[in-house]
DNA sequence: CGGAGGGTTGATCATCCTCAATCGACGTGG
DNA sequence: CCACGTCGATTGAGGATGATCAACCCTCCG
């Protein structure tokens, strides 16, 4: 895995995630003030970048890669909590520790700032605070929209928002092309999907295949998924479309 | 029921809530500038704070009694997302409208300011996003938590995991002694712990007879609940106390 | 007295978990 | 080059957990 790292003297205005990270707001002054105390780490797939009640020692945004944070119980029982996508933010200032494990899901970027100079400066910057918690409600919103997939959705239906969820992702950053044929890669394993979804692997695959029988998505290899009417597969997801959204 | 305000010209410095809510940090001077702003609303049990989908004009905090968040399906099925207790905020500055419903579970009492008005004191008053920030990093904390009992939890761990919140909060408020014989009412019926947990309400009765015949809790009618160990009902709930925390 | 709301309990059934065998792709070493 | 082990994934058989449907209880209140 090379581990060059791919922006080391990285100038903050050529960053791909500049406009949706925690320093979205700020102006050029700041951002030199942040590029003085930043530094960029490389994490490979697998990697544990924070472990459960460890102090972190910094804080910082995923420029490229996927992140999960995990919580376990003593008998080995594991829920995701949380996918970390590029511009997300790692760390809670004013906080010591993390309450959960935070894994590098696949080969990860991340823009780090020492913990103490970043909570400085964001007492004294409200750009960053602000944009901050903005982020902070999404993360909020996004764990309650899970709490029903977790409570109340079926296995099928917890299926087919995760892939919802993750074609809607990739349709916003690449084409932004309307309602068509999606594809994309699924960045997790059946077992990564299994701990989001409050499933067991087995099950995963099972509902992945029934999907497939009933034309509801079509496979290549395990990883390729194309999905011919993403308003089908809302339906299954149980998220309605308002009765159809016609074009 | 009495629809008197409680404290109508109410006075900031006597509010029960006052060192726990949005305005925990703030100084004289901010509040009597939030004095001017806020006014009081009562809701009686089962009545709608606020629809999902509506605008909010308002924001505030809970002074007395509990309020839930609920998301619902379009066939029905409902799953309660977080739990407003005194001094727990409603309202998300910035955004228009919410996401889900927010419902009295017994009486309330609220603690509002207009949306405006507010807004533009937080973007002067740092005390007060800052105090936002740390309160919506403590609700994101628990709603992952409860992403895991959702998510990865048996029925009886569910319920055990719900009475030992709820047993922890009011030895917080009361006693704050250490570990001894809690009681405390049930401030949910069966129904509201069911959309809690995730689980029918059947269940969550039979669990709750289990519970009481297995000595980990008692009942007297319905709502009245003493704990006599809570160490026992922390194991029950799969939250283990670090291995059993000899005195 | 009768009805409504909340709660308990029972019987049955579906869903999903568990345990287990098997598969295919890939990489390593003989 | 091929045998082997590993890792992720698929599939099957059987069983447990929790949902569903239904009867019934208790208490409050008009």
């Amino acid at each position: 895995m090379s581990v060059q790292t791919q922006n080391a003297a990285g100038n903050c205005s050529d960053c791909p995630i500049r406009h949706r990270a925690v320093c979205a707001h700020c102006e050029k002054p700041e951002l030199n003030e942040l590029e003085s105390i930043k530094y960029y780490r490389n994490f490979e797939a697998g990697q544990s970048i924070i472990w459960s009640g460890d102090k972190m020692g910094f804080v910082g945004s995923v420029v490229s890669g996927i992140a999960s944070l995990t919580q376990t119980m003593e008998d080995g029982r594991t829920q995701m909590v949380g996918l970390l996508l590029p511009s997300d933010f790692v760390g809670r200032p004013g906080r010591e520790g993390s309450p959960y494990d935070v894994t590098a899901t696949t080969d990860v970027v991340m823009c780090c700032f020492r913990k103490k100079p970043f909570e400085e400066m964001m007492a004294r910057t409200p750009h960053i605070a602000h944009r901050l918690l903005e982020m902070t409600l999404d993360e909020l919103d996004a764990a309650r929209e899970w709490m029903l997939v977790l409570g109340r959705k079926t296995a099928r239906e917890k299926i087919a928002s995760l892939l919802s969820i993750i074609a809607r992702r990739d349709a916003s950053l690449s084409s932004g092309g309307p309602v068509g044929t999606l594809v994309f890669d699924l960045p997790l394993t059946r077992e990564a999907m299994a701990d989001y979804l409050g499933l067991t692997l087995e099950t995963v695959s099972r509902q992945m295949s029934a999907l497939k029988k009933d034309g509801v998505i079509q496979l290549e290899g395990k990883r390729h998924v194309t999905i011919p009417d993403m308003g089908r597969l809302m339906e299954e997801a149980g998220d309605d479309t308002d009765g159809g959204m016609l074009g």
